[in-house]
DNA sequence: TAGGCCATGTGGTCCAACCACATCAACTAC
DNA sequence: GTAGTTGATGTGGTTGGACCACATGGCCTA
């Protein structure tokens, strides 16, 4: 038969048998979130391969949201296990963007969908609802002037994703932050295609209490449609004086 | 003030100095889809990096589905720009499921909400739906035996992921198909708990039908229920005996 | 006892070599 | 002249070893 050596793995590239490792022992529980990987010296020799592709392996992970590597000693040092599916999906979609492949419409109208279905979803006591109430708060109290726009924004990006946490799927809740990463240079350009962003920051914080409002009352279905009307008249408002410009 | 060798970059690691720079040629339209990255020698001298740097920001890069590597001469040799969104989405799903910090019920719960949209999107005269047609002959032509269920239910990936392009949205797509690769393991082993696969996969062809007969007959309303009770079906089917095991 | 200092262990980076592979051109045998 | 072989070339794949920066903690000194 084939070599009885323990590490023969097939045409498997090292660091990716340094994956399949990990990968098992996540789903058996030996490595779990919070916990750290050996060290890897002490990895590499543990399954025979070099340093270089147990390092390149725990790359990977660290993309995909699935590790953190510290350098020094102490609680913040080594490589422990982490669970952060937007940082993942997010690169991911930012750079398929930069390649033109996912026309930035189809995110958009992903983001219409997910967030519509999510605010459907919500439950009226969502804790998260309250945090989302913070939010609206924080952002009156931030001038209206553009150059404030960007923190008015960031604001922004954490109240709708609290809403789409209180929906409670987890799924949703990582893929709808991806989105707004991917295309969170996009939308702070668009800021400067508004003729009066002081009216529109008043508007948009209307529609936010509307939308708030209506899942606290739980109509699903209003609220939804107040939610995707919302997002897409802010990119209809900025993106038609974008294309004009062209 | 500081240093003024060229490369200086400020905290960040050099591998995500290679992947800004590579990041920034996709922006810029100098890497395509189609074209190659220099040599990873040639990189490292241009950058003022070494070899191994480069190479972990690669490896990244093809974790997220970006490039592709390839060794030798000739057209498949070398780092090519490839655009594959899905399998970055699918791989840090996977490994985020393993983790236990993703529910299997939130990813087969976003999947509904997916690919009903989808269905309800899809155009009537999609050229995918022809696709989507053919693979329902070929699901039928394979055998009812259980020893078959793996490639029915490869087929029936590609028949959903048929009908989720049908509404050309290239991320819900690459989405589903992430959603999918995700828990492809899962699903397999749900067959097991099945009492009479034969049966179950006649119901799936005959609902598969109704699904394509309703979007080819523009009742895109009809055709996203039927979808979200065939998803859920089968996993309640399927899902109820699992638990009852225990 | 309080302060500084160094041993230790972590990830971060680099280098130099070697391998396997795929092509292509030059060369050789017929 | 043609067909086949062979080697040069250039690609990614892998390795071992060396050194660095950093953070801790214990030892040693004042």
């Amino acid at each position: 038969m084939w070599s009885n050596h323990i590490n023969y793995y097939g045409d498997m590239r090292t660091h990716q048998l340094v994956l399949t490792w990990i990968e098992k022992q996540l789903s058996d529980g030996e490595l779990t979130v919070g916990g750290r990987l050996p060290a890897e010296r002490t990895l590499a020799e543990q399954l025979g391969v070099s340093r270089t592709s147990v390092r390149e392996a725990i790359r990977i992970l660290e993309a995909l949201g699935v590790v953190r590597a510290g350098v020094g000693s102490g609680p913040e040092a080594g490589t422990v296990v982490i669970s952060d599916p937007t940082a993942a999906l997010g690169s991911a979609l930012r750079l398929h963007v930069a390649t033109q492949h996912l026309p930035i419409a189809d995110i958009v109208e992903t983001r219409v969908l997910l967030e519509s279905w999510a605010a459907a979803r919500a439950r009226a006591d969502a804790p998260e609802l309250e945090r989302a109430a913070a939010l609206l708060d924080e952002m009156d109290a931030v001038g209206r002037g553009s150059a404030e726009a960007d923190h008015f924004l960031a604001l922004d990006v954490r109240f709708h994703l609290s809403l789409a946490d209180a929906a409670g799927n987890a799924v949703v809740s990582a893929m709808m932050g991806s989105l707004r990463e991917s295309i969170q240079g996009y939308a702070g350009k668009l800021t400067a295609n508004l003729p009066d962003w002081d009216t529109t920051a008043t508007r948009l914080q209307a529609e936010h209490r509307d939308i708030l409002a209506a899942i606290r009352n739980d109509d699903g279905g209003h609220a939804a449609k107040l939610v995707a009307a919302h997002i897409e008249g802010y990119y209809r408002e900025a993106g038609v004086r974008h294309t004009a410009k062209a």
